[in-house]
DNA sequence: TCTGGGGTCCTAGGACCC
DNA sequence: TCTGGGGTCCTAGGACCC
């Protein structure tokens, strides 16, 4: 059957139901048609159940006010090893109806399933139908899912009908469901932007496609909103980003530190715990950084950072830290109280394609590399921070000690309780 | 709820060069 | 000399997303 005409490009989006929740829910029978939250290491809600929901429950409350609102909920601390591994295998299964499938986030991916109709004698809401029902008996857990010529429009069709819902949005229904989709749900439209559409009489997307492309020239919007008015349209001009192309642009650790500090050495603690945390993540993807930067967050909430460039690139903290202690001070203030800090390693590159430099930086740094591959085995086994740098140790020893403190007022299931730990202090200093 | 953590892409405007 | 015009490259910051 020819559908080109409704679906010049067949793009489906699923989008998992309250995903950490359900995947709970999936490992652990026990708790299915339960009140179930998840975020209680951190304090506050991250995804709750349908059961939660019903109680009342929402995103970003507190856990105690949860508590308080509904005694019966269960809190866990969330599990996002498992998380990514649901995530791998939805995308895998996407994966066995076509190869073009983007990996959006870890609840969310899009297909691209032009053509298949007329490979597999199917309509493609039959097709997106199949994806559906493969991924919710394999996983467990629902979806919502959307059909639409674009991945705009595929978003705004997986999210009606929510829970397992799935809606077809061809061509001849835009118009329909547009009319029904305020502008402050379409995707790629943020709190600005909309706000700035509203300000212009623009209350629905339907509204925001009738005006002219000269009008948004003359109101100044740019080529993002352009592209969101082309794809509400049906005209895809959002590609799909796909296998290479989804290697990570940059790798970042930030963290807040409670209580805030204007402690010199605990703070430059803090960021050599994030320059570990942020080269481990970049050798587990076989990358190196050739540059950086990092930032400290006041307590009134303004950035200071810099950007650098480095001599070659690296995947271990030593080069990395001595580059952020030459330009600590043109960020860090006598005085001024911090709540957070972060690292940000850029211009990544697969591990072949790096240039050792001409001034030896990079074959001197390679020595080391040994000692932060035999750290990523022993952590692996026995448990985050098991071996640390030294710069690193008073970050860790008072986080450990307020982590004990959440353990014994029972806000956080103490799983890592239990595990071993090496008596090593700490791998040498970075200095 | 006084505001977590990890990403991507786009653009204005400065630096630098004819 | 006080007076241009034009192009490219890069950075900082904004906006958006989950």
């Amino acid at each position: 059957m020819d559908q080109s005409s409704s679906y010049p490009r067949a793009i489906v989006h699923f989008d998992g139901d309250s995903f950490f929740a359900s995947v709970e829910q999936a490992k652990d029978y026990r708790l299915r048609g339960k009140p179930v939250v998840t975020g209680g290491e951190r304090g506050s809600v991250t995804s709750l159940s349908k059961e939660a929901k019903m109680l009342g429950a929402h995103r970003g409350m507190p856990m105690q006010e949860i508590r308080r609102v509904c005694p019966s909920v269960i809190v866990l601390a969330g599990d996002y090893t498992a998380y990514s591994i649901y995530a791998k295998r939805m995308y895998a299964i996407a994966k066995t109806f076509t190869t073009n499938v983007e990996e959006y986030s870890i609840d969310e991916c899009f297909a691209d399933i032009t053509g298949l109709n007329e490979s597999r004698g199917q309509t493609y809401e039959e097709i997106a139908e199949a994806i559906k029902e493969k991924l919710e008996l394999s996983l467990g857990i629902t979806f919502g899912v959307g059909l639409a010529p674009s991945k705009t429009l595929a978003k705004v069709a997986s999210k009606r009908n929510k829970p397992a819902g799935f809606t077809a949005l061809p061509k001849e229904r835009i118009e329909e469901v547009l009319k029904d989709t305020e502008i402050y749900d379409v995707w790629g439209l943020g709190g600005a932007h909309s706000a700035h559409l509203r300000g212009l009489g623009v209350v629905t997307a339907f509204d925001f496609i009738q005006k002219p492309a000269a009008w948004l020239k003359e109101h100044g919007f740019t080529k993002p909103v352009r592209d969101t008015w082309l794809e509400l349209q049906g005209y895809p001009s959002l590609g799909l980003s796909i296998g290479a192309h989804a290697k990570p642009q940059s790798v970042m650790v930030t963290r807040t530190f409670t209580p805030p500090s204007m402690d010199r050495e605990y703070i430059f603690s803090q960021l050599s715990k994030n320059v570990e945390a942020a080269c481990a993540k970049v050798r587990r993807a076989g990358l190196k950084a050739s540059a950086l930067s990092f930032y400290l967050k006041t307590q009134e909430f303004t950035y200071h950072g810099v950007q650098l460039d480095l001599l070659a690139a690296y995947d271990a903290p030593p080069e990395i830290l001595k580059a952020i202690r030459k330009h600590f001070n043109e960020v860090y203030a006598e005085g001024i109280l911090y709540r957070a800090s972060g690292v940000t390693l850029r211009c990544l590159r697969g591990e072949n394609a790096v240039t050792p430099d001409l001034f030896g930086a990079y074959a001197e740094s390679q020595e080391k590399v040994g000692v932060f591959r035999a750290q990523d085995l022993v952590n692996r086994r026995y448990g985050r921070n098991t071996i640390y740098l030294g710069s690193s140790m008073q970050a860790l020893v008072r986080s450990e000690a307020s982590y004990r403190k959440k353990v014994s007022k029972g806000f956080v299931s103490a799983s890592t309780d239990g595990k071993k730990s090496l008596d090593i202090p700490y791998l040498g200093t970075a200095h």
